[in-house]
DNA sequence: TTGTACGCGTTATCAC
DNA sequence: GTGATAACGCGTACAA
């Protein structure tokens, strides 16, 4: 049984290709009767397209890619969702694409981008690290979402849609001193972190700072090497052990929600309670945060709305040929059960 | 700037078409000065290959796709992890194909294998419901992973990794059983499930047989129309409305992790102490079941195994070209602080 | 309304 | 070792 072309389905209702590629195609200029024959016959055949001819011959297909690095990320299946239903509301075709953990996602986009034609890209994660020229050989439209680029890729190059980190770790660890809190650790990403872990500890400088908060390096905690410092583990191995070394605090803040319940859980393994012996807060805003008992004092990200801006923004671009944007979105500080006022 | 193709590489450096690629392809009967030429040139001027254009040329590229369902589903994401890096030790492509939640994934499959020329497939979740006459146009042997297809199926036609469903299930609530309790109440899947929501309620209602207790239609917990059963949401909502109702149990036996999660804090909500007022018990043994609090009872089904065991057995059928073979694997009950006996 | 012929970017098969 | 050239399967001018 050879693959069955659009040759073979041309040859047995007797009409030409172009037909056929009419009939598929939905396009105008075909008589009824024909269409029905030929469409019969591919659907006894079994005939299915070969996207990689109908790719190489298009010049712009109305898809857009979402490029995910991290698939395991929870942050990243809501924003998938509002991206995917948006994207179809819009009869544009959707295309995830998972990058893996050490890929260069913009390599990625590169390819996707001659192979399917692409008329628009979202980055969800990833994204640092690119040079301005590997940037510039997009020819797509693109958003960061989430993420960031560099600081010298010039702002009109590209969209990008997420919130100030800085500031919004400021939000949350000023809450914590505001309540009395002053040895607040921090669960950290790499100390060499040049994204959000790094403006998610500058916000904690500054807010301690704010308070009159001597900052002590002793209570930033970082992973050890080759560990994902959002990881549930991280949170777990690094308060364990902080514990266990006799570090001295009464609230965490954590990177992640996810590094979060690694906190949590690790306290509670050595018989603490949460929040009566310490206050634990996390980020992001994920799902888990409400169904976690206690459930988890965070920093919730607009996900949804983000999401939405991000496709508008994305568009503008595309059909109206608009500006590059840089929207900032606010978060929102979701009061939990894990978080107590000091006496 | 227009897309440099493989012709302009060749102009610039004053070669044949064949010649590039060969560069490309690392073809033997080449040149080492011309090809270090030709490598320069295309790092000069950014050239990418086009997919489609490769693909649509290939008769086999060694490729193999996993079709995953339900990019949220956390109980995937472990498997994903141990097949990419079992496909990529193998030196073979990998691509991970997001499919909707009401998409057809065979329909997809059918598609990428045309398209990418795949030389194997895997398929993570779905693939129910499906004819015999679909599933024989797939030409490239493929493994269900975690998922079976319809009894009807003749077994030769494919390979599948599962664990037993009825008999885990039996596992879980004999178990229950054998701690004292009797009003064990099962958060369930859609009352027409015809996969392992069906199996996994079959293994309690045999539980419950080989105890002497008698099957009580109450105490299962069907999800409101629409709703994901396998959600923290559906979880706590139905656990919530059957104790609001005064629902009787000492225990609760959910179908998925994620669902006990949803139930746990549900009971948390109303005021209940978990394991000490209800236990909850769990299903599939994700990551998070270690880190909640408290720790869930349940079945870790051994997913590094399965995966491992479904790349063993495509890799089989594509180069040893074996049998399409049926492993079932033995899950694990994972005792952990949310079940308590009875005294 | 329909059919023919060309080209999309690549790789493989030949000759040279 | 290298360069033409014929496919791969499809969409689309263009002609009919």
């Amino acid at each position: 049984m050879e693959t069955v072309t659009i040759k073979d389905i041309a040859r047995k209702c007797k009409v030409g290709v172009s037909t056929v590629s009419r009939a598929i195609n939905n396009h105008p200029d075909i008589n009824p009767e024909t269409k029905k024959k030929i469409m019969d016959t591919i659907a006894e055949c079994n005939y299915i397209p070969n996207n990689s001819a109908r790719n190489l011959k298009r010049n712009e297909s109305k898809t857009i890619a979402v490029m995910i690095k991290g698939i395991a990320n929870p942050f990243f299946h809501g924003i998938v969702k509002v991206l995917e239903s948006s994207i179809e509301k819009k009869k544009y075709g959707f295309h995830l694409q998972h990058v893996e953990e050490e890929g260069d996602e913009v390599k990625a986009a590169l390819e996707l981008e001659k192979e399917k034609k692409l008329c628009g890209i979202i980055f969800l994660g990833g994204a640092l690290g690119h040079s301005e020229e590997t940037i510039r050989q997009l020819r797509t439209p693109f958003v960061m979402c989430t993420t960031s680029l560099n600081e010298e890729i010039p702002k009109e190059l590209y969209s990008s849609v997420k919130i100030n980190d800085v500031q919004e770790a400021y939000r949350m660890v000023s809450y914590l001193c505001s309540l009395g809190h002053k040895k607040i650790a921090m669960v950290a990403a790499r100390e060499d972190d040049q994204a959000v872990g790094k403006m998610r500890l500058q916000g904690y400088r500054n807010a301690l700072a704010d308070y009159g908060i001597p900052f002590n390096r002793d209570l930033i905690l970082y992973p050890v090497k080759g560990e994902d410092p959002y990881s549930m583990k991280n949170g777990y191995d690094t308060v364990r052990k902080f514990i266990e070394c006799g570090g001295q605090a009464t609230a965490f803040f954590v990177i992640s929600d996810n590094a979060a319940f690694g906190a949590c859980k690790a306290l509670w393994d050595m018989g603490k309670k949460i929040p009566d012996d310490y206050s634990v807060a996390g980020f992001d805003g994920i799902d888990m945060a409400k169904y976690y008992c206690p459930s988890l004092t965070t920093i919730k990200q607009p996900f949804e709305e983000m999401g939405k801006e991000a496709i508008d923004i994305l568009f503008d671009l595309i059909e109206e040929s608009g500006e590059n944007r840089h929207k900032i979105f606010e978060a929102e500080l979701v009061e939990g059960q894990s978080v107590r006022a000091l006496v």
